[in-house]
DNA sequence: ATGGCTTAAAAATTAAGA
């Protein structure tokens, strides 16, 4: 089974490269993050002309979050429940035996600000649910644009960027507090290349010169890290004309 | 020169991303 993610900064723009990129891949289930449309206005139908089912939870102009999956998706959930948020970013289903929960945790924008704020409070409250998830379901898995670096390996410059949004001690904290609930990085569990990175900069040819950042991740829970067999990064999705700005991760269970 | 692109909003700029 293919699962994967990928942050698309807009559905609308990059769904010629989605559609493609499902035909030669045919991932079991993809999370998307900032769709950028409300519910009315998702591309239902060309999906489905694809091989998907759909599920979607998203909002005009920012975030949003969506779930393809091509068997059946139950028991569907949107938001944290319990949990009062505006903003869309969270959306859950069993699919195929697994609980999959597809996240775009908030940016932060810079430390001292209260959007980096948010992104703590918000992060706590989300590993305080997942820890309850995973008790109900063991075979879980949370993939998303979690917006945090976890390691220095995982990081282009790491002096640069210490104590910065994205790769901050708070946020690797509360990362680790993730995978301390019970979780694997999928991506760590194999050999990887050096300098492996999710995302880059628009600006200063960020991709051609390998400045990025990883900030993607599939996290599976301890009773199914066990089944999975690779992990990798479709950085080749970052190379193509008017790309999104990150690159799809896979990881793909027995 | 906290810039450099890209997107969505709206009709020129601004906010936000990371």
């Amino acid at each position: 089974m293919k699962l994967a993610t990928w942050n698309v900064n807009s559905i609308k723009i990059r769904l010629p490269q989605l559609l493609e990129w499902l035909a030669q891949k045919r991932p079991d289930a993809v999370c998307l993050q900032e769709t950028k449309v409300d519910d009315d206005n998702f591309p239902v139908l060309e999906l489905q002309a694809a091989g998907y089912r759909p599920l979607y939870f998203g909002q005009r102009t920012y975030n949003g979050v969506a779930l393809l999956t091509r068997a059946e998706a139950t028991d569907v959930i949107r938001g944290i429940p319990g949990y009062e948020d505006e903003q869309k970013r969270v959306l859950s289903a069993s699919v195929d035996g697994l609980r999959i929960v597809c996240t775009y945790v908030p940016n932060g924008q810079s430390v001292d600000s209260d959007k980096y704020r948010y992104k703590l409070a918000w992060l706590d409250a989300f590993q305080r649910w997942l820890s309850r998830e995973l008790k109900t379901h063991p075979k879980l898995a949370v993939l998303g644009d979690f917006n945090i670096a976890p390691e220095e390996r995982d990081v282009h410059d790491p002096r640069l960027w210490e104590g910065r949004v994205l790769f901050s001690k708070p946020e690797r904290t509360a990362f680790r507090a993730l995978l301390d609930a019970g979780m694997k990085d999928s991506f760590r569990l194999f050999d990887q290349p050096e300098r492996s990175f999710t995302w880059w900069d628009y600006r200063m040819n960020a991709f051609k010169r390998n400045l990025g950042l990883r900030i993607d991740h599939i996290l599976l829970s301890d009773a199914l890290a066990g089944e999975a067999t690779s992990s990798s990064i479709a950085s080749e999705l970052r190379a193509v004309e008017r790309p999104s700005d990150h690159a799809p991760v896979l990881t793909e269970l027995q």
